[in-house]
DNA sequence: CTTAAAAAATGAACTCATTCAATCTTTTTC
DNA sequence: GAAAAAGATTGAATGAGTTCATTTTTTAAG
């Protein structure tokens, strides 16, 4: 009743799921074969298939991992952010692309995101999208609440601002693990001058 | 010395991405076959790979024509805007929205925003990603037109300001292709709500 | 015109993700 | 506790993208 069977598949997945983690860190995505995850996994390359749909799935699983982490570390800057809209945009900004390469590769994030593009329909892939979803919310609630402090002038639509100041990190991020070259510092810098027209304009003529 | 082999090279060139564009057109881009393609242009399936160095440089060859219809597209209204930011960035928008389905597929601009992203370092990636940047570029130089007239306030980065626009509305654009019931209308007003709040501050306080 | 060198075309072979019919294991029924 | 049913595992087979040694075609040299 207790379920040897539930317990023998949680084991399993959890086995999968950290054998392709590894795998991908040590060798990249496409180096990494099924057969190779399915042995160290100590499955069978059926076994694979019936725990992920197919080999993009496990990997939309390791990003989720890592974004459900970002989103925690987030919290804890919206919950008490800076007092100005540039600075409190900094700290959640910098939170986020500073978070991004703790486990995950800029190889492994461009394959997570093209899959969670290419195959939209796919659990995984709405899984990676609902994330967004959560991210983007997370900046519009930042602007909500200095809204609510008086940072950001009344009247002001903080959720198509959110969005606006979201897609724009997000659009700069991809950019970024496009480019092997391109280095954190760099990214932050563009994405704040991007960012500064609409930061200072929507808090007001009382700060600058 | 006129050279035949060039001749011949440019022909079989021009073959290879007609019957693949057609075919992708009719069947899909997934389920059009290298060999179909090969066998439809009459050359193998080695020529193409002499020709194209993967299945999806060939795509990103043809969304690469269409970006640059909707480059010249752009341009006339680039070149005599409406005179408020908001009519002008809808109109600019509402170009580039309405020609992309015109050649393109939902699925074809999926796979090939997922192949750009994927293999930064391939040929036709870059051209893809360069020709992201001029339609940056071509929204900035909207701004700073704008801001000339007079009708931006003075003091604002119009390049920093036009990425952003830009970021969004690519950004926006993605998530239309990969959600097959989103209408055009629909990610206009999505975009239209992200935007005004920018647009509406960088015009100053003389329009509303 | 002949021959050597360079460039390009070719398609069979290879790799890997994915599938599925057969087999094995666990649970339920009586 | 034996037998039937349900649920999972398995790995050989499949199929499509890609490679590469060989062959063919074009150009250059003598």
């Amino acid at each position: 009743m207790t379920g040897l069977r539930a317990k023998q598949k949680a084991d399993r997945n959890r086995r999968i799921l950290q054998a392709a983690t590894d795998l991908f860190r040590e060798v990249g995505y496409d180096s990494a074969r099924i057969e190779d995850i399915a042995e160290r996994a100590e499955v069978s390359v059926g076994t694979f298939y019936n725990y992920y749909q197919n080999k993009g799935d496990i990997l939309v699983a390791a990003v989720s991992m890592e974004v459900e982490e970002v989103l925690a570390a987030g919290k804890t800057i919206v919950d008490s952010p800076p007092d100005t809209v540039g600075e409190a945009l900094t700290a959640l900004i910098g939170q986020y692309y500073d978070h991004s390469l703790v486990y995950l590769s800029k190889e492994m994030w461009r394959t997570a995101m093209a899959i969670s593009i290419q195959q939209p329909e796919s659990p995984f892939s709405r899984r990676y999208t609902e994330l967004d979803g959560r991210l983007c919310d997370q900046v519009s609630t930042l602007i909500a609440k200095l809204q609510l402090r008086g940072a950001v002038m009344p009247g002001i639509d903080a959720v198509g601002a959110g969005q606006m100041f979201f897609n724009n990190l997000n659009m700069m991020f991809i950019e970024f693990v496009k480019d092997e070259a391109m280095t954190l510092d760099t990214l932050k810098e563009i994405v704040g001058r991007q960012n500064r027209p609409l930061a200072t304009l929507i808090s007001g003529p009382k700060r600058q």
